[in-house]
DNA sequence: AAGATTTCTCAGGAAACTCACAGAACGTGG
DNA sequence: CCACGTTCTGTGAGTTTCCTGAGAAATCTT
């Protein structure tokens, strides 16, 4: 199982993104401060890591550093504000780290997680796991492509996400807060209502063709899946 | 695996240099000052150096000297500031060395890198790696040409390095931010609607002609891609 | 030193996207 | 089969993203 370490001040966020990795199937620990993430990784030896770039001894950018020169290999993905600090990410894709701006969804998390661990070797399996399916359907998670019994589908970045985690549980049920959770941002504050209309934006692309493979649950949530014969 | 040595005593750009260089696969040490760098050499055998011709000791060109007198022969490149100094290295560089002034971008240093291994006769890799190609659209690393279904197109210095961006990410999306990451200098402090203006330019001289091949995504980046079947 | 090229900022407008709302359609329990 | 709650979907407002032209600033040529 891959090893996470998760480093972030603020508990809630750790907290949410500790639980998420873990429901996914990832071996994770957290450290609220830098020096913690020193001495956690140590021992821990992750594969990766979260980490958050305003912490309150260290910056994300020393404890990466300090982390590396103790020999530790992993691929690190930094969150950051939406403000000035942007810059000083700058050249970190090269080597192979990503970052993502603060607020964000779950699922980019993952999905971005995943890419990382896969670019700097650590998964198993190799090359078409950026591609996954179900039935007819085709996602490509690096050319950011959905197709339908091979026709391409012109899906905007918000349906994209919403079908993604829906194949990734398919043929689970899955709640309108559930979907609210993951898919969107964790700040959202909308009306749960949106899920619908974009489940219904969904359809017409995905369901136009036969057979339909999102399906409602009423009083629960939906569903994807092939009709029962 | 090759072998580079990166001589810098500003941690900063060695840790940047080094993270980049090791993430596209190359076997990378380094050295702070000329003192270092020699022992370093010595042991590891470097097939090349990046080396800061300002370093706390020695210069650049002496470390070089050195170096090469121990009967190690490697390529240098060599990193100058962006003053006066240019016309001595310039006077200084023989042979297959090279030379970029700072601030560079990640994606120039990486390709000057291969080309001068190239020249060295380090690659085993056969000679035709300077040129590149989608679809028919060339791009020739050594002379700097690119060309759309044959024809000459005349790009400046910053739509060469996007396109070739493009190429080498060819059918994969790339964010605004990565493409800012890799094709400006690391310092670049703008805005990334500069990139929107390249991808403009690009535009009105490679997809002059038909198909188009650079496509947008919207909320995510651009790709480069033949149009779907 | 003047002219040409290139880089970069900015701003307007077009298109796409997000989201709320509300009436229509639907499913279910009584 | 009716009534009610749930879900679906069209409409539209507000926002964001993207494209492009114009021009200022920097850089390179001659």
């Amino acid at each position: 199982m891959q090893r996470i370490l998760v480093v972030d001040d603020e508990s809630s966020i750790s907290d949410l993104i500790s639980t998420s990795l873990r429901f996914v199937g990832f071996d994770v620990r957290t450290a609220a401060n830098g020096a913690q993430a020193l001495a956690v990784a140590e021992a821990f030896k992750p594969h990766a890591m979260v980490l958050d770039v305003m912490l309150p001894d260290l910056d994300g950018f020393e404890v990466c550093k300090a982390i590396r020169n103790e020999g530790v290999s992993t691929g690190v993905l930094f969150l950051t504000a939406k403000d000035g600090m942007e810059d000083k990410v700058k050249g970190l894709t090269l080597g192979g780290d990503d970052y993502m701006t603060k607020p964000f969804s779950l699922e980019e998390l993952v999905a971005r997680l995943r890419a990382l661990l896969r670019r700097t070797g650590v998964t198993e399996i190799e090359a078409d796991n950026e591609k996954m399916h179900f039935a007819d359907l085709e996602l490509d998670e690096g050319i950011h492509e959905v197709r339908r019994a091979g026709n391409l589908l012109e899906l905007s970045p918000t349906e994209f996400a919403l079908i993604r985690y829906l194949i990734i549980n398919a043929d689970r049920v899955v709640s309108k807060a559930q979907i609210l959770d993951h898919v969107w941002q964790y700040d959202f504050r909308g009306d749960a209502g949106i899920v619908e209309t974009y489940i219904s934006y969904l359809r017409k692309k995905i369901d136009a063709f036969d057979p339909p493979l999102i399906h409602t649950v009423r009083g629960v949530g939906y569903r994807l899946r092939l009709p029962p014969k």
